[in-house]
DNA sequence: CGCCACCCATGACAAAGGTCACTTGCCAAA
DNA sequence: TTTGGCAAGTGACCTTTGTCATGGGTGGCG
């Protein structure tokens, strides 16, 4: 039996999910989350699943930053849960440390597989056969973040104590490094994205 | 028994949560459509659940598309699954006829509680004690689509042969009506609602 | 009929957004 | 120690966006 903890912030979902799982008569959930927060919490009491499956659209902490965590701290295996596949999100996971990114819209068999796998000690995203993508640097990250929120260039100048020159700076570099030509549009993207 | 029918585009969602709503033992899972082009097909060669189960956001059609359809063909109670509680969905959904609106965090028996009450005849969502929404006309529900969709003032007039000024004039209203300041939040706000 | 909601448009104006070139300071790797 | 990348900033310049006033046209409804 392989033992799995579950992160989702819709609890419908995650015990919907739990109970398939639980049901494949292979794979045993030993812990769930309805938060990254909440995630990080039962690992530091000491639980310690072989795999944990991590949503990655979450209110608060969102998956990339739970994952930042665990890589930072256990030697558990991470396994992302999403709606969209995504260049970006299999670069930026695999950077981290994820070792797979699985979309919601798959079939059981699939997810136990996958499942399995990984805890066997693979790592379904390699990250040689990636498209290089560029990452943003820290900094660019707190602008994303403003920027998915709708704030304007002024504000968010005001909030992170730059000048609104140094943040269109930013805000520019992240439509090109997006691949994408104005804020509407980096907007539209983060959201696909599930990064905020 | 109350047969319901359930409609998610995540298939491991679904399978999900019809696997939670067996396991209750008061409700059949009848039809699972991943889709709301599939949910209507169903209904069409002839399903007759007793409630059905509506996504809000998925690809494609919405779920407001489909709750339009189903209520223009059919005298089924739809309930709505969200992820973010709203009272312009719920006002919508009210105005479209929709029975209810649940958040997809919520406890497996609360669900089941809802889907009972709304089986047998109950509304809950009044639309006495709604507070009063200004809904979108049919152009400005073209120029939002657009809009989330992260297009340029000029190239939505462009694809919708308006003129560059029109344009800005409706999604200056749709701001004001989404009680937004801009198309960053317009966007933002859309996506929150999972309009779009 | 008159009223209203919706549709479409224009022009003017101010504010916000986006690009570019160029500068400085820091820190780390070669 | 030189080189290079990153953070941070400035100013110029142009485009896009948003608001407002104002004008028509249509079609339904009391």
């Amino acid at each position: 039996m392989i033992r799995v903890m579950l992160t989702d912030d819709q609890n419908i979902v995650l015990q919907g999910i739990a109970t398939l799982l639980e049901l494949s008569e292979q794979i045993e959930v030993v812990g769930r989350a309805d938060s990254g927060e909440a995630c990080l919490e039962q690992l530091a009491a000491g639980l310690r699943p072989d795999v944990i499956l991590l949503d990655i659209h979450m209110p608060g902490m969102k998956g990339m930053d739970a994952l930042r965590e665990i890589q930072a701290n256990y030697r558990i295996p991470v396994i992302f849960l999403t709606t969209f596949d995504d260049a970006y999100l299999r670069q930026q996971g695999a950077e981290l440390g994820a070792k797979g990114l699985l979309l919601k819209n798959i079939a059981l068999e699939e997810l136990v597989d996958a499942i399995s796998r990984v805890a066997a000690g693979a790592n379904l995203l390699n990250t040689a056969d990636l498209p290089h993508t560029e990452h943003m640097t820290p900094r660019e990250n707190l602008i994303a973040r403003a920027l998915a929120e709708g704030r304007t260039n002024k504000e968010i100048a005001r909030l992170q104590n730059l000048s609104p020159g140094t943040v269109k700076n930013y805000t520019s570099n992240l439509f090109s490094k997006l691949g994408v030509r104005n804020r509407a549009e980096a907007i539209v993207r983060l959201k696909e994205l599930g990064l905020f």
